[in-house]
DNA sequence: CGATATGCTGAGGTTACCTCAACATGAGGG
DNA sequence: CCCTCATGTTGAGGTAACCTCAGCATATCG
């Protein structure tokens, strides 16, 4: 009880909204766990898989985050012996991040995971609302 | 370039969806600026304007976090002057949280921005899409 | 009345970010 | 060739928003 009933109109969009996000947040930092490492790193292993070794800055990019911040994630990943740094051929101030064999392996298991989990989430909804949903979400991520 | 154009299917849904959480996390964000006020603080000063007076443990029940939580939430509210702490006449272990005058007035100013900015943001939509969404937003809450 | 439960908070930890400044290297102009 | 300026990375230190665990005061119940 004392079920945060929100209040109305307007609102309860953003809320119901937030709730979904929640929940998708819990289900993928579950699905996660097998792994052991955190969304972050999971992201950053994914954008590393689909892009092969780039630079930190590069990473950054992909990841709309500081380039500071992501040297942080790699120190993270290196620790967990899932990427190695190596030195950038073209430009000796620069380092290149790449997948260990078995970074390579986590990252494969884990974007057939993240798969699995949206399928487990949004599978449920009909054919019909999966596409309505997608679309109008487009019109918003605008 | 190189802009992250994802994959591919399934995938993509959840992507987009957390596009758009994102958008409408900075938009929310700098709605509150002109407060001061940290996204934490004013979801606290949400509840505090609709409930009245409640107790840390109520106020972290209802913002889905640990007790602990909330006594740091009303420190830095208290801090600012926008909530007071007074005993709980009907259990001397309790305390119970009531907004200031200044609290009650900043409680309502934000949720009147919040629903300008929930327009703003849902608001482009045709009133047909806005309520598909709201309608399988809810199916995926459960 | 004593055991156990409840309410709050101090101490200290974590994650995921940030900025600022240092340091090495690259690149262009004179 | 050297000097300046830009670029790439990282150390140092900071923040927000959470968390757990332990301690203390008070309540409740057998």
């Amino acid at each position: 009880m004392t079920e945060d009933t929100t209040d109305s109109g307007d609102e309860s969009l953003a809320e119901t909204f937030w709730a979904v996000a929640s929940r998708l947040r819990r289900q993928t930092r579950e699905s996660l766990a097998p792994w052991d490492v955190t969304p972050s790193q999971s992201r950053a292993l994914g954008v590393l898989g689909r892009h092969g070794e780039v630079r930190p800055g590069t990473l950054a990019e992909h990841l709309h985050i500081a380039p500071r911040s992501a040297t942080e994630v790699v120190d993270d990943l290196q620790a967990r012996g899932l990427v190695e740094r190596r030195p950038d051929p073209a430009d000796r101030r620069a380092t290149l991040v790449a997948l260990t064999d078995e970074g390579t392996r986590v990252s494969a298991a884990i974007r057939a995971a993240r798969r699995a989990e949206a399928d487990r989430f949004f599978g449920h909804l009909p054919d019909a609302d999966r596409a309505e949903l997608a679309r109008i979400l487009r019109t918003l991520r605008a």
